[in-house]
DNA sequence: ACAAACTTCGTACGGGTTACGGAGTAAGTC
DNA sequence: GACTTACTCCGTAACCCGTACGAAGTTTGT
């Protein structure tokens, strides 16, 4: 009777909110779930990156052998969803009790609460999750956040939409911010440094008076902010316009 | 004088835009960089995953050792940077030439546009892009969507702004849309069938009373569309908002 | 004719996840 | 108190990955 995929959603479920029991018979237990979970969430802290965190370091962090792991943990998967959840807990105490402000400055602090959390834990966007995190602080966060949308008049599913909607911007900037962190580190080159190389190549090749618009707008984006692209900009620009469609929704109501 | 690191911008420009001249001497080439390309982007078509695309099944779909591509090609990672210019040309192509809609109409389209690019190749959203894409097609593809925005009395920064806000929105939708499917095909469980399993044991630890928005909302949003999210809605949803948005900051010009 | 430059690719290194099974340990049972 | 059973721990190994290195063979320039 083997699970046929690694991926038994309910043993997941489990872990996540603690209520699987471990064995009583058998050797002690030298750890917790908590603390492998806490293992890796430091490590990739570290790194910024879940692509070097393995399950051997890990189990190095811990001085126990790689394999020990699995007894307190399904798979590295299980692991990654158990660490999004965990790091969900610290939004949920940032953004505290509902109520204070209107929805608008509500949005604007679940932007920035997202937005904190996803260059606290770079590897928080690299995270798979092809269906809804169901874990304790996962769902904790989604009910805080609702809290600022409801009551405008707003259908449920309108209510989600307009979550979303700030998630996926939050996201996406701060994927771009990220990823341009990353870059750096991995290239060992600052932009100016890669543009000294890359500029003189790109000149060869690219015809300002085929592109003109590019050539123009690459320039003026590049002058303003310095570097190609400034998320920061990016997200308090899209931010602004987004709040506005939303509220030219909510006025209909 | 050996690159530091794999990534040296100057020779990827070159790769993109075709212009590495290939040595005279030695053995004829049996294959070009173009053919090493388009194998690869058929292979990840095909897997609609990056993360099964490995040099040695590019390499053997083209009958060669895995180490010959390396004469075409810097490395994987520049060969998907080459991959992600080689699928722009299609959004250049079905955008065709600017200037037949009002603007809103246009962002519509290029929104469009990159909608079902993304889920033609949907291992696009997987390449890591820390730096500007600078391909030819890349270009072509920014110098296009430009044109939409240009002419509104909008800045250049707030014109290159405007097609972030879009891009990030219709990625983040895509992304959701895309990782829900992979998550069917690698759990071999549809949505229903992983519902049966997570939904008693959800039951068990969930308190309606403690999160009372997300059980209302989770479930009127599960009705509404089918699972618990619909990417389609989200992304038509967003996009009205958005463009209420910058209609907003247009007027005022 | 010969040297130089080049392509091809087998091998190997260091990394990853995790299946399997043996050894040791603690609890339940009689 | 002894035995069975269920469990933890973890070494080993199977099977992936990208790519550095260098030997062997091929073409060009001189």
């Amino acid at each position: 009777m083997t699970e046929i995929n690694g991926s038994d959603p309910a043993r997941t479920i489990a872990t996540l909110w603690g209520t699987r029991q471990l064995p009583r018979r058998g050797p002690k237990h030298t750890l917790t779930s908590e603390q492998v979970i806490a293992a890796a969430v430091e490590i990739a802290d570290g790194d910024q990156d879940l692509a070097t965190l393995s399950m051997r370091r890990v189990a190095e962090s811990l001085g126990v052998g790689t394999m020990s792991l699995y007894t307190y943990i399904a798979s590295r998967e299980e692991l990654l969803e158990a660490m999004l959840d965990k790091v969900y807990g610290e939004a949920v105490r940032e953004l505290g009790e509902p109520g204070e402000h209107d929805w608008v400055d509500g949005l604007r602090e679940v932007a920035r609460v997202n937005w904190d959390l996803c260059l606290r834990h770079p590897w928080l966007l690299q995270v798979f999750t092809g269906r809804p995190p169901l874990g304790p602080r996962s769902i904790a966060k989604y009910e805080r956040e609702l809290a600022v949308v409801d009551g405008l008049g707003l259908t449920d599913v309108e209510m989600d939409s307009v979550l979303t909607l700030v998630h996926d911007h939050v996201q996406g900037t701060a994927r771009r911010r990220i990823e341009a962190d990353r870059a750096i580190r991995r290239t060992g080159m600052d932009d100016e440094q890669w543009w000294a190389k890359a500029g003189p190549a790109l000149a060869e090749v690219f015809d300002p008076e085929r592109f003109p618009l590019a050539a123009r707008v690459g320039q003026s984006a590049g002058e303003a902010h310095n570097g190609a692209h400034n998320p920061e900009h990016a997200y308090a620009f899209g931010l602004a316009r987004l709040l506005e469609g939303v509220a030219a929704l909510v006025k209909t109501r």
